[in-house]
DNA sequence: AGCACGCCGACT
DNA sequence: GTCGGCGTGCTC
């Protein structure tokens, strides 16, 4: 047999030795050698022994087999959590198409010193992020006490159904459809119990934006100082240390976002994953995992449970429940006692205008909101677009300002400034056109801004508060505009897509969506997934308390089906169109595709690397898979950078992996490699 | 991260 | 002449 080599990841946390360094495996080592042990090797000049995980073995050396220096010994230790994670890294580089740096580097927590906080979590947490801090005035609502004392029927029967198949060692992963205020929240609480019960860890994924304070106390008050909680305000020492007291064993719930998958406990029990549909599981960078696959993935390593939960579940999940590959559990009914589902009107804005209503707000939305207001009752409205005017244009030559460094228009805000939404490049709204210097220049279309002012001229009597990105990068912004909405001290909310997620607020009788079709016209195989799961959502923060709600839902497309079926908050009747849909035009999930993005600021050089990309594929591949591009990205350049785009479909997904290893081959070669970026992106 | 190599100022 | 400053660069 030949001569076997190690592909070691050396245990530093420094840039420099973040990369593999080969090794001789002695004879007596080879059984004892695995992907993902720890050993001990020889590094540096000073051939200092340290530790490094194995990450790859093979009979290939890419290095002077002269200088190559031999394993010393296996770590003695069983499979540790580290371990787990390097095995994990590994599944990712090969699933997402990443280098094992960036895996890594996704994995393992950043090693940073930081002193010692002796405060508890919760404490530290509460103290130290201003999304958090403030809220305390906000009230948690009764019907939430209520529930951590009983579960109804129809909780107990999914709980226990849950317990036979794990007790049965069945860990087929679990989906959980449960309407809005179905009490999700607490079946996932009683299966936590009993995992917990028998000494193995829980790790609850939170998407950031629901991450609240009231979200987190709900988990504190039932399981006390045992949970942790990991989110993006934190520092990377914080999270290391977070991370510490996991391996000490301090802790056995990790609450967090994506991240917190990453928690190395010793003997994970169960992942929760609540609203499974929301996009922020998928993540940006690389490599560009989903937080389901990966979750469904390091439960199987361990043995645990994985139970997502959704009132709107993707379509993806929702595919694979029906196939049987996830266990479906449905819960239908409003747990709380006298609370019902808002009931949901359809305003087209179409027969608004032809009945001289120039306004944003039809005439049955007028009536409802004095209505509300008259009845001292909360009301929401909703707007999917930030700033004053969605772009200003000349009256008189008709251009519109555009940012000099991107492929959009800018955005008008407090009637002062035009802003970029994509590179944050901003300038005074000037007093002239500066192609034609005419002075007739006007905004067009609506924003939140907008929307605080028109509101305030109809409703002079309403108190009005408004959240976006706009009032809450401010310190504590967010934290004291919900705090004060939650008080009462305001009869408005006027919001992004930030006020319908995850917050509740009793008070509410009332939701208006502004302007449906926004997401609707996104350049994007998933908006008519995203419009229906927004519009099911925000209809569902009306009426979650004892009085019954309304949801207007105002609309170009009154007949869309994603506006229909959300209207009657019918998520199957969704999911068949849909699905249809998806099929017709092979978009996942029933085919695979690879997203290839070439971007670099040498425009001709990016169009011309992706053609031969394009060139590449189709001679090797092309029998084997649907090619469509180069095409422009949506938005083409941005910060003066331009982004050209492949598309690759494909049936089997293993075939698109080894198209992209082929691409990616092929590229380091390249010398134009250095002035450019690639990313690839699996869905 | 460590540990070498390396190229300039004040010491036996 | 040479001891030693830590700036730059490599570690299988």
């Amino acid at each position: 047999m030949a001569e076997q080599y190690a592909s070691i990841i050396i245990d530093i946390s420094h840039e420099n030795v973040d990369r593999v360094f080969q090794y001789r495996i002695p004879e007596e080592l080879l059984p004892q050698i695995r992907i993902g042990v720890q050993v001990c090797v020889p590094f540096g000049a000073g051939n200092r022994t340290r530790k490094g995980y194995v990450v790859e073995i093979g009979e290939r050396v890419d290095y002077d087999t002269a200088k190559i220096k031999t394993i010393i010994e296996v770590v003695s230790k069983s499979v540790t959590a580290g371990s787990q994670l390097i095995e994990l890294a590994w599944w990712m580089k090969e699933r997402y198409g990443s280098t094992m740096n960036q895996a890594l580097k996704t994995v393992l927590p950043v090693k940073k010193q930081v002193k010692a906080r002796n405060q508890t979590i919760v404490e530290s947490m509460v103290g130290e992020s201003d999304v958090f801090a403030g809220l305390d005035g906000a009230r948690i609502d009764e019907k939430e006490e209520l529930f951590e004392i009983a579960l109804n029927e129809k909780q107990q029967d999914i709980v226990r159904e849950f317990r036979a198949a794990y007790d049965a060692g069945d860990r087929k992963p679990c989906l959980l459809h449960g309407i809005t205020g179905s009490g999700k929240t607490e079946v996932y609480m009683a299966m936590m119990d009993e995992i917990l019960a028998q000494g193995r860890q829980v790790i609850v994924l939170i998407p950031e934006i629901a991450l609240t304070y009231q979200t987190v106390m709900r988990f504190y008050r039932r399981f006390g100082k045992r949970i942790c909680v990991m989110h993006s305000r934190l520092s990377a020492g914080e999270r290391f240390d977070q991370f510490e007291r996991a391996k000490r064993g301090e802790t056995d719930i990790m609450i967090g976002a994506r991240s917190a998958l990453f928690t190395p406990f010793s003997n994970l029990g169960l992942i929760i994953m609540d609203e499974e549909h929301e996009g922020a599981y998928k993540s940006e960078g690389a490599p560009r995992y989903h937080a389901r696959e990966v979750a469904e993935k390091l439960a199987e390593m361990n043995g645990a449970a994985f139970v997502m939960g959704s009132a709107t579940p993707s379509v993806e999940a929702y595919t694979r429940a029906k196939a049987g590959i996830y266990r479906l559990f449905t819960l239908d009914a409003r747990a709380g006692i006298g609370s019902s589902l808002a009931s949901t009107e359809v305003v087209d804005l179409r027969g608004e205008m032809q009945a001289g209503n120039k306004s944003i707000f039809s005439r049955r939305l007028q009536e409802l909101i004095a209505d509300r207001l008259a009845k001292k009752e909360q009301i929401m409205l909703f707007m999917n677009r930030r700033g004053y005017s969605s772009f200003v244009s000349c009256r008189s030559c008709g251009e519109a300002m555009k940012c000099p460094h991107c492929d959009v228009t800018l955005t008008l805000h407090n009637r002062s400034r035009l802003v970029c939404h994509y590179c944050g490049y901003a300038i005074p709204m000037p007093k002239q056109c500066p192609e034609c210097g005419s002075s007739y220049l006007a905004g067009f279309g609506i924003g939140t801004q907008k929307i605080e002012e028109l509101a305030g001229q109809m409703f002079p009597q309403a108190r009005i508060l408004r959240m976006d990105l706009d009032t809450t990068s401010r310190k504590g912004g967010h934290a004291s505009i919900l705090s004060a909405f939650a008080k009462r001290e305001a009869d408005i909310l006027i919001g992004t897509q930030m006020i319908v997620k995850g917050h509740d607020f009793p008070g509410v009788t009332l939701v208006g969506i502004l302007a449906a079709d926004v997401s609707l016209y996104a350049p994007d195989y998933r908006s008519a997934e995203r419009t229906f799961q927004l519009l099911v959502q925000a209809a569902g923060r009306a009426g979650r308390a004892a009085q019954p709600g309304i949801a207007v839902i105002q609309t170009y497309m009154p007949e869309h089906y994603s506006i229909q079926t959300a209207a009657k908050q019918d998520y199957e009747a969704f999911f068949e169109q849909e699905t249809g849909y998806r099929k017709l035009m092979h978009y996942p999930p029933s085919c695979h595709m690879l997203t290839v993005q070439i971007a670099g600021k040498d425009e001709e050089l990016a169009g011309h690397m992706m053609e031969q990309v394009q060139a590449a594929v189709q001679r090797k591949f092309g029998r084997e898979v649907m090619l469509i591009g180069p095409v422009p990205a949506p938005v083409y350049k941005v910060n003066d950078i331009y982004r050209k785009i492949l598309y690759m479909k494909q049936e089997n997904y293993d075939i698109l992996i080894r198209i992209q290893k082929y691409v990616q081959e092929r590229w380091d070669e390249t010398e134009s490699c250095k002035k450019l970026t690639i990313q690839y992106d699996f869905s």
